[in-house]
DNA sequence: CGCGCGTTCGAACGATCGTTCAAATGGAAC
DNA sequence: GTTCCATTTGAACGATCGTTCGAACGCGCG
């Protein structure tokens, strides 16, 4: 019969607000929107949370933090290169897709923190990356040269994976096991699967 | 000795303001700031722009239809499939790194318009997807069955390209020609680019 | 010079913003 | 019943927002 504690209710709001920030933006929404989002006053809000800005704060770097946790576990243990990709592209949408507020929030609202928090941020999304990094190295190491620079091919897949707040519905007719299989085959394999020559590539045959 | 025209001025009104809207985003971006961007008062600004959304509707509008132009441009007369794609993504790279403030605004503040100035940009939008999905079908009747789902290999896409104004310099060390290479190699063959076993793959692993 | 007109400006409008604070509330402990 | 403390609130603060408007400017033309 004990009422919420004070983490829970820290965690309602912050569930709150993740929804009204990524259907509306950070900058638009207002604290009195977040206040009637979360069924408090507006200076209830200030009991929870010092700023605005922290409360994108918190948003972001508990579920950053969820997100490298869950990757970290995924991949611990297994060796083969391929399928340590693969269990970092399926944790990713696995978790984008069931916690898409929060993940747009994380995605699309990146340059909104300054100061110490944007640094906090930033050092998750270094460590992320070079963990993404890290495996592509592996997979080179076993299969040889890869067809991309390992910059670029690590961005791009990041494009692919957090792009899909723009478009991907988890309730529509694209599971997530559909959503991760079709990304893996696309970033290991690509979209025909054949050798594609450089004839056919418009750069070489435009030179 | 002739001044600059009426257009030549909101010209570069529309190009200063897109420049302050990548670096401070849409809404955190005040009348005032791009006063001060672009040398004229307040008030001066409202001489050739009726509010602050239609500057944002002028800039995604202009740039959205330029790409959409030299798309149409490039693929002209282009029949194989495979170069169509090529062509596709190179024109999209191409114009994103040479208009990269305006294409920030254009991917980053989809969500900021609203009513008429919203549904065109969408329309816009629904026209250039539907191009990269045609070229994808042919794809498709070309080489047989993909590896992927058609909207997920589309989107992917996009997100791929669009994703570029988060990490790309086009002054650092990747030029615009090396990005579109390994954008098509990556997007056509894959990053490994050899076929990819299902029991390789995490989700049939696992289940 | 003076008239007209496209252009620019300073000043102000009401609205809304994030934040603060003293006061009120409510239930557990004595 | 009274004290105590965590919780919640209404009201207000100064700042900044997008937008408006009448006046001033600059310059070619009579």
């Amino acid at each position: 019969m004990a009422g919420p504690t004070r983490d829970q209710k820290l965690d309602t709001l912050l569930s709150a607000a993740a929804k009204v920030f990524a259907e509306r933006g950070y900058h638009e929404t207002s604290m009195r929107d977040l206040a009637r989002a979360s069924g408090v006053s507006l200076a209830g809000v200030y009991y929870y949370v010092q700023s605005k800005e922290q409360l994108l704060y918190l948003i972001q770097s508990r579920n950053f933090e969820a997100v490298i946790t869950t990757m970290r576990a995924a991949l611990d243990g297994v060796t083969d290169p391929i399928e340590r990709i693969g269990r970092f592209i399926d944790n990713h949408l696995d978790y984008f897709a069931s916690h898409m507020a929060e993940m747009k929030v994380l995605s699309h609202e990146a340059g909104a923190l300054q100061g110490d928090y944007l640094q906090k941020v930033n050092d998750m999304k270094r460590e992320y990356t070079r963990a993404l990094m890290d495996v592509l190295a592996d997979v080179e190491r076993a299969h040889g040269p890869a067809h991309s620079n390992r910059r670029v091919a690590a961005y791009s897949l990041f494009g692919m994976m957090n792009w899909i707040y723009n478009w991907y519905d988890p309730l529509g007719d694209i599971g997530v096991e559909m959503l991760s299989q079709n990304v893996c085959h696309l970033f290991l394999g690509g979209y025909v699967g054949l050798p594609v020559s450089d004839a056919a590539m418009p750069r070489s045959s435009a030179g």
